[in-house]
RNA sequence: CGGGCUGUAGCGCAGCCUGGUAGCGCACCUGCUUCGGGAGCAGGGGGUCGGAGGUUCGAAUCCUCUCAGCCCGACCA
């Protein structure tokens, strides 16, 4: 993308009502435009990273051989009398009148109406084990929502729900999403820490909550220090090998690690005194196995074995899409700007040319920027008649983790320069050496 | 929903107390000079002062109501 024909509005100054680094520098970088409370247009940068985010999520989704689907952000009042939300969900739950005078609702979540897909098609043991997900707009009507996309009102998410025969099998279906999760949260750049959590309105016996540790958390935690030093990694895993999911499972969750939800003192005090941390974290993702609590009363039944009708297991298990972006942020920035992991980066790469309109400055950058597509790259090449100043701070700003630096000053020795945003680091070299570099670097991302 | 606060140009703000024809910085447009870390000079465009009533000869300014947004709390993926 030349920057001269994109929309990236960045701001030099701060606007007022960000309170939190992800929220302002999402702002400052054009990233987001605030609708109304709670409620964002998602503007191109920001929406380019979003739908990196969504990538991943739908790829470790394949892998762990769960079913992509879209459910509709509106939804009829009916199935949650079925299930008793409607009156439980509270105020949080947006209510709608239809013309018809139908009571509607913007769904803050899909238990009901993936158990009625699944009650409608499925009667036999035989089709199980399944898990179907979907990520879609869901809103949550917050009292008083903050901290931009951390906490909107609306907010894209993934959902998903196994459905299984007995509860050992979707037991493995807790464990698998677990264990798929940490790589997603790995792919992103990010350290999830699964702890274990409140079930709240959902319900259910076992369930983990996946913290960020960042300073701007709304969860205060506590942990045991060595579970920071444990990583999926390239591990290779099987996700229908349930002895090995339950071993990364007790790997990831057998040290102390807890919200102060469900904090303990007594069992927080077993933990080596040195290796006690309590810190603040935001949750990215939550996993749930409640068993019958949705499939009971709705009637989600399936013929077993022995030729009866049983109540099928079911467990659900969310990322939070949109609120990952600002995560993100928070967990991967300096003080001037955004600071992208490579595995969400809305371009690989920024070309920064120095002397606009200079003959051999253009020719130059012009065969960089092509050369990289050519690669199968995406680079950001910011061609606008601007003062280097300018263009060197709207890349920190937006934080593309590399940047290839061209001007008349290198290109008389036959150099450019490529420089890594996180360290700052430069390193001259000619122009296709630093192709390659770039190359190899998202090679393996 | 309780407590605190803010709405004036795209963004950041002053002006309001003490009523008298709306200002500053950034951004934007034009020209010239500049050009390896947010340039300088000159000129220019843009605002029903959140909205509605009221007081007054006259309201951004005073009064009443209302809407929106922000912060702390309770709540929350």
């Amino acid at each position: 993308m030349r920057l001269s024909r994109y929309f990236l509005p960045v701001l030099k100054e701060t606007p007022a009502e960000a309170q939190i680094v992800s929220h302002r520098y999402m702002l400052r970088a054009g990233m987001i435009k605030q609708a109304s409370a709670g409620i964002y247009s998602w503007l191109p940068l920001g929406f380019k990273v979003l739908r990196k985010i969504e990538q991943i999520v739908h790829e470790e989704q394949a892998r762990a051989g769960h079913i992509p689907m879209l459910m509709p952000t509106l939804q009829s009042a009916d199935l949650w009398r079925e299930s008793g939300r409607y009156e439980d969900y509270g105020e949080e739950m947006l209510r709608i009148t239809d013309r018809h005078g139908r009571d509607m609702l913007y769904g803050p979540t899909n238990e009901e109406l993936i158990t009625d897909i699944f009650r409608s098609n499925v009667n036999s043991y035989k089709d199980l084990p399944l898990t179907l997900y979907h990520i879609q707009w869901k809103f949550r009507d917050e009292i008083r929502p903050r901290f931009g996309v951390m906490r909107g009102r609306e907010f894209y998410m993934k959902d998903g729900y196994n459905f299984d025969l007995t509860k050992e099998d979707a037991l493995h279906a807790y464990n698998r999403h677990l264990v798929s999760y940490l790589r997603t949260y790995e792919r992103m750049g990010l350290q999830a820490i699964p702890m274990r959590a409140d079930s709240g309105p959902i319900g259910g016996d076992d369930t983990h909550e996946f913290l960020v540790l960042a300073d701007t958390g709304e969860s205060e935690v506590f942990y045991d220090s060595a579970v920071t030093d444990i990583r999926l990694g390239a591990r290779e895993i099987d996700y229908d090998d349930k002895a090995q999911c339950q071993a990364v499972m007790e790997e990831f969750t057998s040290l102390y690690a807890r919200t102060d939800e469900t904090h303990e003192e007594a069992a927080f005090a077993e933990v080596p005194e040195d290796r006690r941390r309590s810190a603040r974290g935001i949750e990215v993702g939550q996993i749930f196995y409640f068993g019958t609590k949705y499939s009971e009363p709705m009637g989600a039944n399936v013929v077993n074995h022995e030729g009866a009708r049983v109540p099928v297991h079911m467990g659900s298990h969310g990322i939070g899409v949109s609120r990952l972006v600002g995560a993100i942020i928070e967990a991967s920035h300096d003080d001037k700007g955004i600071i992208w992991p490579e595995g969400v980066t809305p371009f690989h790469c920024g070309i920064i040319n120095l002397k606009q309109g200079d003959a051999e400055a253009d020719a130059a950058c012009e065969a960089l920027y092509k050369a990289l597509e050519g690669a199968g790259l995406e680079p950001l090449y910011d061609d606008r008649n601007e003062r280097a100043g300018g263009k060197f701070a709207t890349m920190d700003l937006i934080g593309l983790p590399w940047r290839i630096t061209v001007g008349p000053r290198g290109l008389k020795n036959g150099v450019v320069e490529l420089t890594s945003r996180r360290t700052g680091e430069s390193e001259e070299m000619p122009p296709e050496a630093a192709i390659a570099r770039i190359t190899e670097i998202y090679a393996g991302v």
